[in-house]
DNA sequence: ACCTGAACACCGTTCAAGT
DNA sequence: ACCTGAACACCGTTCAAGT
């Protein structure tokens, strides 16, 4: 007698299963025995697989980061780190219930390790010390991030919360004098998140290069000096 | 026969108990049952101060931020936004702990949401319009939840785990190739990190005047040409 | 080698009963 | 009004036993 309707367990069904359940339900809903009955087996047949909840989440983690796209050819730098952390970020919003533990698992596979190794190299590329470049990789890396868990936890629709979590509304802000934050809502109701992200992207590789134009300037003053 | 070495159950006293358990053993160590023991009380009690775990969190969290120093007197909007966000940053590191519950909670209270409002404040009083005022206030905010979120995962810290996740060695980087990386971790580990937020805050922060400054001119050239 | 079944030590939450 | 005790419906993980 063959088995139900299902494969063999393997590593990669595993995880295609749990991701599909995370996707569609949250991380919160992913559990051993749930994630091993959509398989057809026991939740503890899963431990010979992986040795624990936490790896499986981390392996989901490495497996769609693989999607982020490094092979960027671009004549500058500035074009080559926009459309690799555009990349990123498009990855990290295909599985927004993904985005907090992808923030807080940060080097947990080499896959994640891949993308800040190539950032790196780009900087590097670029002319930047090791300082110079750590710097520049942690502001871009800050904002990624930190761009896509608020975008996903849902900041600024205030008052659209599509999310599990209670948010204030109008109404309630207003009774607190937020006035400010009442009378942006339309604008951040119509927001072009893309665009956005983009923007703040030039802006911050921006005052990169300014900051950096500064440190060279500097240095050539105080080599005139010696 | 008086209660045994506890005042009565209050929600200010629930909170600090709470609080105190986040910070010494992690967010994943509250549970009803545990705060409860320690507050001398069956987990179950808890639910006539608080209709559940979640919005105990989120209290502990809205209080958390009344320590953000919003009451800020400085000459120029960049210096009073810099010194906001540093507040801020020093508030989330002094809980690194609630960091992540921190950076996905957005508007689960009036604390928070105050905080933003003083934002938007600062940069309308600087003359952004709306929806130029919302773009810094976005950009800053990524950048300022990102990089709590980053130090605190121990991101740069990748071979000096202090955290219970399994991290990365510069063996195992190595043996993959990734060369910058592993050339990078001792100036990781000598790492200012209060200099580079700075240092990263003006970066955005240039970026931004420099792109208002674009817009404004755009604005005025438009208007030679009515 | 791979999976099951039972068990251990936990969870959040509800609710009748006590005081 | 506030707390307890018991219960419900879950958890992650271990491990002997089956095949």
């Amino acid at each position: 007698m063959p088995r139900m309707s299902s494969s063999p367990l393997t590593r990669e069904r595993i995880l295609r299963v749990a991701l599909r359940m995370i996707d569609a339900n949250g991380l919160s809903s992913l559990s051993m025995r749930k994630l091993g009955a959509k398989l057809g087996v026991e939740g503890t047949a899963l431990y010979h697989h992986y040795p624990s909840k936490d790896s499986i989440i981390d392996a989901v983690i490495a497996q769609v980061m693989e999607d982020v796209d490094l092979a960027i050819d671009e004549a500058s730098w500035v074009r080559r780190l926009r459309r690799i952390l555009q990349s990123q970020r498009q990855t990290m919003l295909a599985h927004p219930n993904l985005v907090p533990a992808m923030a807080t698992h940060p080097f947990s596979s080499m896959e994640t390790a891949r993308l800040s190794e190539t950032i790196l190299e780009v900087l590097a590329g670029a002319g930047l010390e090791d300082e110079t470049a750590l710097h520049g990789y942690q502001t871009l890396r800050a904002y990624v991030i930190g761009y896509a868990i608020t975008e996903t936890s849902g900041l600024l629709a205030a008052s659209v919360g599509s999310n599990s979590q209670r948010r204030l509304d109008a109404r309630e802000l207003a009774s607190h004098g937020l006035t400010r934050l009442v009378s942006i809502i339309p604008t951040a109701a119509a927001y072009d998140h893309d665009e956005d992200f983009t923007r703040g992207l030039e802006a911050i590789m921006t005052g990169l290069q300014t900051e950096s134009l500064r440190l060279s300037l500097r240095a050539v003053r105080d080599g005139e000096n010696d």
